[in-house]
RNA sequence: GGGUCAUUAGCUCAACGGUAGAGCAGUUGCCUCUUAAGCAAUUGGUUGAUGGUUCGAAUCCAUCAUGACCCA
């Protein structure tokens, strides 16, 4: 089997014996020599007294060149070293803590170990507490001990590892060789638990909803299909929460949640990975008007947690997250930017006109407010820089949201803009069974004509809500735009641990057809 | 889907039609000294893949693969 693979850095791995190549065998050699000597390369466990931000913490007025007679076991992974292994960075998740191995502190039999070890290797290290002369804490080691022999070559630790693809592609030793890719997925972890709180606070229950559905409604995008073998059943990973967490509002529960993972089987880019996470909320007795309050609060909470302060530095803006966020309708946000009034334009053929006047593109649009929604999402999104509500959508492209009590054609729908992108979507939740089997009628009639977007008609959803459900507030947030906002990064791939990537080909027999 | 660019040693990059190089890493000595980097010597390549042009291709052309950035 031959590796195919880009040796700049992508991988598709069918041989670890072609990774890491001659610097590999240099290792597997030093490996066999420590075997040889009674070492075992691979032990289970090791007890520390101290992670390295403890010590410095706990030693920060030790003055230079001062000695301790304090022993402390610490231990992590090697990721450089000065001098012939005299001073060595040991690292653990907490950070770095120097080593200095002094000849005179260390048995002869140590010293001969030293010679085989290599970057990357887990240690574990007694000693005691010092700090050199040029004032860096350190520990003099006493003795030292294998906890793991590390094959593979790091990256070097000066120039970095820096090619994107293998980046993303080895995203483990991107995690190594770049410290802000694990603190871009501990902010995450802060978000996460920051909405949880948030909700656990306020009486939600976090409720898990089925991934794995006959039907994939509750939004607009194409699913991915899978087979279920025993039921011989094509089914759909789901590509939102609504529907189900509806039910559960129905089933007599008034505030309900899930943060959870959504698929969708659309185009990949900096914004869009084909598996995401999305926060769900849904709450009784509540309205659109209720619920941008709330989204307000929990959101500029996520902030002063993350970033520590309600201004958020994002990709050259500053996004201030203070409440409470402008609140603009859908139609004077158009007429904001472009200068036309599309609420004074009443038919379907007069806007189409406008739109192309406004050089909107229009594809499949077959009403109205479909083409007032294109002309707002190429004219007015991309200038929505600071967190901005727009407010009052069109009723053809909101199947599941109530009417607007006042404005005909128009739902109590929001959508959260935030950097030009949309970070939220929230709505007073349609809860009359009837027009809601009449607007999933309409998107079943839409499907059936080949839009693959258009919503099935789920008769379930339709049963239950004739059952009784009460007014409810209902929103989505995007978790992963969430966390780029925060964290300031410029691709989903990097708010996301494992974004998914296109596998490299495979080598082929030389006798294959080569297609 | 379209355009532009990229892919060369473990990593970061040169070489732009004429013998594939550097820095770091690695190896071997010496050295117990430091804040990217001790000193010296030295190993290391099917230049992403497949074709083509040419006396000669990392370099020019075509196709493919993967990725980045724009655009739809």
């Amino acid at each position: 089997m031959i590796l195919v693979n880009r040796a700049g850095g992508g991988h598709f791995v069918t041989s670890l014996e072609a990774e890491g190549g001659r610097l590999r065998v240099e290792r597997l050699r030093k490996l066999e020599e420590l075997k040889a000597h009674g070492i075992k390369p691979y032990p289970y466990r090791f007890d520390r007294t101290h992670k390295a931000s403890q010590l410095h913490e706990k030693y920060k007025d030790l003055a230079p060149d001062m000695e301790t007679q304090d022993q402390v076991r610490v231990c992590g992974k090697v990721l450089n070293e000065r001098n012939s292994w005299m001073f060595v960075d040991l690292y653990d998740e907490s950070g770095k803590i120097q080593l200095f191995c002094h000849k005179e502190s260390l048995s002869q039999e140590k010293l001969d170990t030293r010679k085989l070890l290599d970057k990357g290797d887990y240690l574990g290290i007694t000693g005691t507490v010092r700090r050199t002369k040029a004032g860096e804490l350190s520990i003099r080691v006493s003795d030292f001990e294998l906890l793991c022999k590390s094959l593979q070559p790091l990256p070097d630790s000066w120039d970095g590892f820096t090619d994107v693809e293998a980046r993303y592609r080895h995203r483990y030793v991107d995690m190594i060789m770049n410290p802000q890719v694990r603190e871009t997925l501990r902010k995450r972890s802060v978000v996460v638990r920051t909405i949880r709180n948030f909700l656990d606070e306020r009486d939600f229950l976090e409720i898990d909803t089925p991934t794995l559905q006959v039907e994939a409604g509750g939004a607009d995008a194409r699913p991915f299909v899978t087979h279920h073998n025993t039921l011989d059943i094509d089914l759909y990973l789901r590509i939102a929460t609504e529907l189900h967490l509806k039910r559960l509002i129905v089933g007599g529960f008034e505030r309900v949640y899930e943060i959870g993972r959504i698929f969708r089987n659309e185009g990949m880019s900096t914004r869009h990975n084909p598996e995401f996470t999305m926060l769900e909320m849904y709450c009784a007795y509540g309205d659109y008007n209720d619920l941008m309050d709330f989204t307000e609060e929990m959101l500029l909470e996520c902030a002063i947690n993350v970033a520590g302060a309600a201004k958020v530095h994002y990709q050259g803006h500053d996004l201030e997250f203070s409440r409470p966020f402008q609140r603009i309708r859908m139609t004077d946000s158009i007429r904001n930017v472009t200068g036309v009034d599309v609420e004074s334009i009443a038919s379907f053929e007069e806007m189409k006109k406008v739109a192309t006047t406004l050089g909107v593109v229009l594809e499949h649009q077959e009403s109205r407010g479909e083409v007032i929604n294109a002309i707002f999402e190429e004219k007015v999104e991309a200038t929505l820089i600071q967190p901005t509500f727009i407010i009052d959508y069109p009723v053809e492209i909101s199947p599941l949201t109530k009417a607007h009590r006042t404005n005909p054609g128009e739902v109590e729908r929001f959508e959260l803009f935030v950097a030009g992108r949309e970070l939220a979507n929230g709505y007073s939740e349609l809860t009359d069974p009837l027009d809601q089997r009449a607007r999933l009628e309409d998107q079943a009639r839409k499907k059936a004509a080949g839009n693959e977007e258009a919503m099935p008609l789920d008769l379930d959803f339709i049963l239950a809500m004739e059952y009784g459900m009460p007014p409810t507030m209902g929103i989505g947030i995007g978790i992963d735009r969430l966390v780029m906002f925060l964290t300031d990064s410029a691709s989903i791939r990097d708010v996301i641990a494992f974004p998914t990537m296109k596998p490299l080909a495979e080598a082929k027999p030389a006798d294959g057809d080569g297609k």
